[in-house]
DNA sequence: ATTAAAAATGAACAATGTTCATTTTTTTTA
DNA sequence: TAAAAAAAATGAACATTGTTCATTTTTAAT
């Protein structure tokens, strides 16, 4: 019988409304000031029918924040053009960077926000997935320069946090405000340009 | 008379009654966890006098995030025994973390949280100092390092955010857990200690 | 057409930041 | 010293928030 089996496909598309919903308004008024009831009246559903799809708001966040990513390995993609593994390095940085300043709100709940990793937490698989594969992806890229003679003498693990951090630093700081003590007129733009010729002696 | 005099005083005892009240509950049960009311019922006043001496908790927050600055600064202290710029360098990284280590939800309202932020925003300075003042701490220890024959053809401002942020990226990481999925121990003593390794090369 | 299961509902709850008319305390004046 | 004025403190009340759950409505099975 087919029953069943379009309940789940229903259930499974008003998932996705709410969800997009909660996407919408998110973009719209940002991640602070958007409430479950907004998101019930956005999608024409009562406030505890949201409570039956997504456990909790956290619930909500974590699949937001999940979205984010997908959109960034979307991003990501064009970096497979990139032969060099210095030089595709490079762009990664300008493609995080740039993400992070065009959907501020998305890259803070992705990299700053506590919800999506209480989400987890109390999850089973208590691994946060996103951030794993994405993280994968930079040590890969790393080992490639190494491999090229990059880096030599360099802990991949620890360099791979350590140049996650010098862009999530400067995106982060530019996103909370921090950097208008900054004298440059594009902070993250100018700090990377630093950086990179940082990297020219590696 | 000595009579408003006094009563200035007073009036201060009881704004840092307020705040001091705050502040420890605040390290007691972290920055999001603590209510109006719960400092009011610490310091045994009123919901409402609270009210009358700060004009709503980001006031409140902005003068905890102030008094975080001053640690901070007293940290830094030990910075001018370190003759060698390039060393004094290294040392203030090495204090920075270390706060942020030790006190993480303090770290996260000087460097993350929006509220302090707000706080200037609404004032008349419109600037916020404590960062200026700290940014520019950074900057004239580059500058000192420059000096010396360090970082030849860098950009001093640009450099001092691009080093700001990496101390801060790692921090930030951290504190937010996204170093769960970085496979070391001790992520940012190990992230910071391949940046030394990397500054040996400037 | 009845019954059972599933889905959707929205009123109600506790907690939050905030306000403000009222009360209490202190200071000044007569 | 007693009354009036000023200052300080109060806490009840409001609007919003996330969340729950007994009830109603809709759908499926008999």
């Amino acid at each position: 019988m087919g029953v069943s089996e379009r309940k789940a496909r229903e259930k499974e598309e008003l998932w996705n409304l709410i969800l997009e919903g909660a996407m919408k308004l998110f973009a719209e008024k940002g991640v602070a000031n958007v409430t479950i009831r907004n998101i019930a009246d956005a999608v024409e559903y009562s406030v505890g029918t949201v409570y039956v799809y997504f456990k909790d708001k956290n619930a909500i966040l974590h699949a937001l924040h999940t979205k984010g990513f997908l959109e960034l390995r979307d991003r990501f993609l064009v970096l497979l053009n990139v032969e060099n593994p210095m030089e595709r390095l490079k762009a990664a940085g300008k493609v995080y960077i740039q993400f992070a300043q065009e959907q501020p709100d998305m890259y803070d709940l992705m990299f700053n926000t506590q919800a999506p990793m209480d989400f987890v937490k109390e999850g089973d698989g208590d691994v946060w997935n996103e951030g794993k594969a994405t993280f994968g992806f930079l040590r890969t890229m790393i080992q490639d320069c190494q491999a090229v003679g990059h880096f030599e003498g360099h802990d991949p693990e620890a360099l791979s946090f350590l140049i996650w951090s010098i862009v999530h630093g400067m995106c982060s700081l530019r996103i909370s405000c921090r950097t208008d003590v900054v004298n440059l007129a594009q902070p993250t733009t100018q700090g990377y340009a630093e950086f990179l010729r940082m990297l020219d002696k590696f």
